[in-house]
DNA sequence: CTTTGTTGATTATCATGGTAACTATATGGA
DNA sequence: TCCATATAGTTACCATGATAATCAACAAAG
């Protein structure tokens, strides 16, 4: 994500507002100040994650799997569904954490179409060695942040 | 972007908080509840935008050459600067506003480094279509947000 | 005046999001 | 049973973000 390093001004908001009446200047204003700082901690999450060999994506998955804590594991649609990313990018994500140790898969028994993945212990311990960072990343970021 | 379709309750953060102590309950969820808030907003913007033959950046551009109002336009880096995106990435984008002929571009006379780019006739116009529902689908977004 | 370094823009390549189309398996009705 | 449809997963391809390397033009020092 990205956004602009210098919002609009109320003023310049407000000279908008003659132009286009509908439009509400405390609203726009709220929303540009929620896209910025959410495109900050964003890019603080993306570059925390990638310095520790993950991504927010196969964060996400990792705290999905540890969450539900099924023996069985999630199928790829349902890690699609809850992370709320397309099929195809999560079997492609899927793949790359198998490779990298951190996932399981297996095949279902009772439906051949069903594949069912899991954390493995490196992938736990990965979840483990991250969150604590995580959290005080994003304590720091909230604390700094001059909120309206 | 993207974001888990169901965030995490108080009590599995607290639950999190045992384990993790140097987290904030409250921090962590405000922060997971603005970063899908900017999510569902940029998913939104990102349809709005594409139904207009447009992007976020592409917009982003297109008002910031506004806002400016030079007569000279910005530098491809100037541009890259204020959008907060690379360079390469702006001077992609630019050359297909320019073919599609919302902006132009020209040589300056005193460096032959530098190209200035900025808003034709037709990007004026694309602004000022695209405006009012922009600001429209902002404010019907942060009146239905169910914010803390 | 030439060399050296800097700056603006671009090219090449990669990462990671999406949609459309395909395969294999399951299911339900004629 | 067999065909039509649906579902799970994947493949192929495209869009758009990034970084590293390159090219051209300028500037400054010797």
């Amino acid at each position: 994500m990205f956004f602009l390093k210098e919002l609009p001004s109320r003023e310049i908001l407000q000279s908008y507002q003659t132009r286009f009446p509908a439009m509400n200047v405390d609203n726009v204003h709220d929303a540009l100040h929620m896209l910025r700082q959410a495109s900050l901690l964003m890019r603080q999450l993306d570059n925390y994650f990638a310095a520790n060999d993950l991504s927010t994506l196969r964060y996400l998955i990792l705290i999905v799997l540890e969450r539900e804590d099924l023996p069985e594991g999630l199928m790829v649609s349902e890690l699609a569904e809850r992370v709320d990313v397309s099929r195809p990018v999560m079997t492609r994500t899927v793949q790359t954490l198998v490779d990298d140790g951190l996932l399981a898969t297996r095949a279902c028994d009772n439906d051949g179409r069903i594949k069912r993945v899991r954390l493995t212990v490196a992938g736990h311990d990965t979840l483990n060695r991250v969150l604590p960072g995580y959290y005080q990343l994003i304590d720091r970021f909230m604390a700094s942040d001059t909120r309206l």
